[in-house]
RNA sequence: GCCGGGGUGGCGGAAUUGGUAGACGCGCCGGAUUCAAAAUCCGGUUCCUUUGCGGGAGUGAGAGUUCGAUUCUCUCCCUCGGCACCA
């Protein structure tokens, strides 16, 4: 008998796909097509346990699909660009380039070992100018269409290496390479208007039944919609400003405002307030991610400015706060310490009055209360609710034209300027007469010198290349200075699903073909991208099509997020010194045992502890199956059809088996994706073939179907053993390209069920009655059983729930 | 802090629509095979109790709804992911 040999077995298997081109695909419109996809990897290195999963998910369902007859497009690339590029550069010595390309090779070698079914063709990269220069060229359209602005932002600065930082490269607010105290540093920088897309990328999520609520729902409080009015407040010595609230009802409860350490009040405040001053000197070096200004204490100072409450006329104090964001809303708010937590606290803290205008009983002064409710303190406006309050100072305001409905998103315009080398520059040009210019068409793309040698400091080499920045004015020609910043590396990412469909088409950014596959029918990676990617990538798809590129409004139909690969409670990192070499397994066990461990050991969505033994498991079940389908094969049995008409209960079950996994493991894979226990149930099926002895030809009928079927739906987990198996089994042509198993229902008919009988809910007796009994007959039986008596003897029988083919229920009190 | 997940045997996990908690696998225990070991095969394996049949408890903690809750509701604890310059 042939011995199980994975690494023949699968070079055997990877040169049949190589030598026949079986998942290199073009548009076919005899056949419905699908389009499976993985995030693409950053080519950090070597492939590693999370690539790993991901791309077996992405490579079952793609095998899958196939086997159903679909046209499959099953592409990967890679996301280039990035900061580890710069790292390695500065640690080794590279130039970013190399380092990435080195990286590339090893690992496209490492994915062709894993024997996925990609159309290898469509590989590519988001560093060649090939594909970048597209974005430009989309950026440049962009720009013409106003959907692009320049506006100072914040960066961090290391104000020892002359630096921009990114948030990762800010350790405890300390520069990662200088150890220098990082602060926040004002610097223009462009935008793409996302915001004007905020609406529809918010209405659109009702229509994705293929995306997991829990991502629909982070995206939705994401892009964050309220609706409140703008208020102006006059404020004497300075002119109007103005505030966003979702809460006019509250008005007359405003004991004071705030407003952000960067808003021109608290600026022209600190002109003639040193201490002022020096406040915001200190609020600059807070770290402004989100996070940290939540969780950071809460401080403030009086500018000594006076507001005037628009509808008392009372006199209130303007702060500064460190916690007023200058980027949402006005960058002003009024306070209302009664009713909101955040004002409360800072009301306390600096001794600022506390008043009621919601009734209620508690105590004010020591708790807020956030709930709508009745308006009382609130003059004219006493008696009222939320929504009637609302509506009448809307009027009032308007009338006066001093307030107005707004509709506020918490989403900000994407930032996408990078102070970074490894990315694609920015197509811009500076000129001191004609000012920002886009790089003419014909003059795409700009390319990034690749032959670069990094400092210490890490800054970006291309802004020390006068060979690089010192060009034209496209329009004037006068010397003038080319943008240095290169674009955030999302922006790559957020259309190379796209590109795949047309990677080598060099007359536009995506061909007639992109409309032929898009949208992807099924998008999988990780949770981590829930927020960030994936609304940059739905924003850009609505802006292709708005530009005529594509028809689609959506490009993600369906998305599975899978979850981390673990070990030992902790997410594999180098630096923890817990990572799995994926290589070393493929190397000891073969491809199919890493992959089908991969997805045994648990649902996609949830993290994936790993374990060494699981992984010898997984390569066990793959030797069993081979000893046991060679030993059927050995037998030499001569197979003919099965006689349906005469089978014994044995075959009656086996055959039963065969088509009950046929529907669990279809249905596992297609609509539930847990392909944990399609495995499982696969490996049941294997159980009880190796136990079915039966050397009639009824039995050998239902062995050949048997084996066959399980190497057809094992398939797309072990595609290389599965392959040798059914050209053992002397079947013709690629198993890849084979049909997917059929359940046939007449096998699936019982006579008998098992049925549970509970006496008040515990489980007393199982019994077997016919499928089609009765519910009288049924009671019966159940309450004839010895141990359901002993319960309910002497007791009285309060009611009998019966649920069909399922259980019996007997209350007894 | 805010938003979104997760918590079930010794371990990974299963229970798909509120209906047998622990499928499948790992590990462990016992047996077969072997000169011996590895590998393989067979059997057992939630905990407590019982010779056995059986009984009791049990899905992070506490409450609630229900004939019945791992599943639904509320409160709390722990943990993971995201928070706009990591990708």
């Amino acid at each position: 008998m042939k011995l199980y040999d994975p690494q023949k077995v699968e070079q055997h298997a990877q040169q049949l796909w190589d030598t026949q081109q079986t998942f290199r695909v073009s548009p076919d419109n005899d056949k419905e097509k699908y389009y499976c996809l993985s995030m693409f990897p950053y080519p950090s290195g070597k492939l590693h346990m999370g690539h790993v999963r991901n791309y077996t998910l992405s490579e079952v369902i793609a095998r899958f699909q196939k086997m159903q007859g679909k046209n499959v497009l099953h592409p990967i690339g890679y996301d280039a660009f990035g900061l580890p590029a710069e790292n390695a550069a500065i640690q080794n010595k590279t130039a970013p380039a190399k380092w990435t390309y080195a990286n590339m090779a090893e690992m496209t070698s490492q994915l062709k070992r894993l024997g996925f079914a990609y159309d290898w063709t469509r590989q590519l990269a988001t560093c060649d100018p090939d594909y970048y220069r597209w974005e430009q060229w989309l950026f440049v359209q962009l720009f013409k269409q106003g959907l692009v602005y320049r506006k100072d932002a914040t960066v961090n600065w290391d104000p020892v290496d002359q630096t921009v930082l990114a948030n990762e490269q800010v350790i405890d607010g300390k520069g990662w390479r200088s150890g220098a105290e990082v602060v926040r540093k004002t610097i223009p920088q462009w935008f793409l208007k996302i915001t004007d897309y905020a609406e529809e990328l918010l209405q659109s999520l009702d229509n994705m039944p293929g995306w997991p609520d829990s991502v629909k729902t982070m995206q939705k409080n994401w892009i964050g919609k309220s609706k409140g009015l703008e208020l102006d407040f006059e404020v004497p010595e300075f002119g109007r400003i103005s505030i966003f609230t979702t809460r006019p009802d509250t008005l007359f409860g405003v004991s004071y405002m705030a407003v952000a350490p960067e808003h021109p009040l608290a600026l022209k405040a600190a002109t003639t307030n040193p201490d002022l001053a020096e406040f915001l000197t200190q609020c600059s070096k807070e770290q402004s991610n989100e996070a940290a200004m939540a969780t950071m204490e809460k401080k403030g100072m009086p500018t000594g400015l006076i507001a005037v409450h628009p509808l008392t006329g009372e006199e209130i104090p303007v702060w500064v706060a460190n916690f007023v964001l200058m980027s949402y809303g006005t960058g002003a708010v009024m306070a209302v310490p009664g009713h909101d937590e955040r004002d409360h606290e800072f009301a306390l803290k600096y001794n600022l009055p506390i008043k009621r205008v919601i009734e209620g009983d508690g105590d004010i002064q020591a708790t807020p209360e956030t709930d709508y409710g009745i308006l009382i303190n609130s003059g004219e406006y006493d008696g009222l609710n939320f929504d009637q309050a609302f509506q009448r100072m809307q009027h009032y305001f308007e009338d006066k034209g001093t307030g107005r409905l707004q509709i506020n998103y918490r989403l900000r315009d994407w930032g996408v300027s990078r102070q970074r080398y490894w990315g694609c520059p920015i197509p811009i040009i500076y000129c001191d007469k004609c000012g920002a210019q886009p790089v003419p068409e014909n003059d795409l793309p700009v390319i990034l010198p690749e032959d670069v040698v990094f400092d210490d400091t890490g800054g970006s080499p291309i802004k020390k290349m006068p060979e690089f920045y010192e060009t034209v004015c496209p329009k004037c020609h006068e010397p003038a200075t080319r943008e240095t910043d290169t674009f955030d590396t999302f922006m790559e990412s957020s259309w190379y699903y796209a590109r795949y469909t047309c990677p080598d088409y060099d007359q536009g950014m995506l061909s007639d073909e992109a409309d032929y596959w898009l949208p992807v029918d099924q998008y999988i990676g990780g949770v981590e991208h829930a927020i960030l990617h994936l609304l940059y990538a739905r924003f850009y798809h609505k802006v292709l099509r708005d530009q005529g590129l594509i028809n689609s409004d959506e490009p993600f139909k369906r998305l599975l997020t899978q979850g981390m690969v673990l070990k030992d409670g902790a997410k594999m990192s180098k630096s923890k010194g817990n990572t799995v070499d994926p290589q070393a397994l493929i190397d000891r066990y073969g491809a199919d045992t890493v992959r089908l461990f991969s997805m045994f050991a648990a649902p996609p969505e949830q993290s994936l502890e790993w374990s060494d033994e699981g992984v010898e498991g997984a390569s066990r079940y793959l030797n069993r199956l081979w000893h046991n389908v060679q030993e059927f094969i050995a037998q030499n049995h001569k197979v003919g059809s099965l006689d349906k008409q005469n089978m014994t209960s044995e075959q009656q079950q086996i055959r039963y088996k065969i088509h009950q996994t046929i529907g669990k493991v279809t249905g596992d894979i297609d609509e539930r994706q847990h392909f944990n226990t399609a495995i499982a149930a696969m490996m049941e099926l294997t159980n009880a073939l190796t136990k079915f002895k039966d050397d009639s030809s009824n039995g050998v009928a239902l062995l050949h179907e048997g084996w066959l079927t399980l190497v057809k739906m094992l398939s797309p987990f072990a595609p290389h053993i599965t392959q040798v198996l059914w050209e053992d089994l002397e079947q013709t042509g690629l198993l890849a390209e084979a049909d997917w198993p059929v359940v046939d229902n007449s096998a699936l008919v019982q006579d008998e069920v098992e049925i549970v009988v509970q006496v008040n809910g515990k489980l007393r007796a199982k019994v077997k009655v016919a499928a089609d009994a009765d519910k009288e007959s049924v009671e019966a039986i159940a309450l004839a059983e010895e141990n359901v008596q002993r319960f309910v003897d002497g007791k009285t029988i309060r009611k009998i729930i019966v649920v069909p083919k399922k259980l019996v229920n007997v209350v007894v009190s």
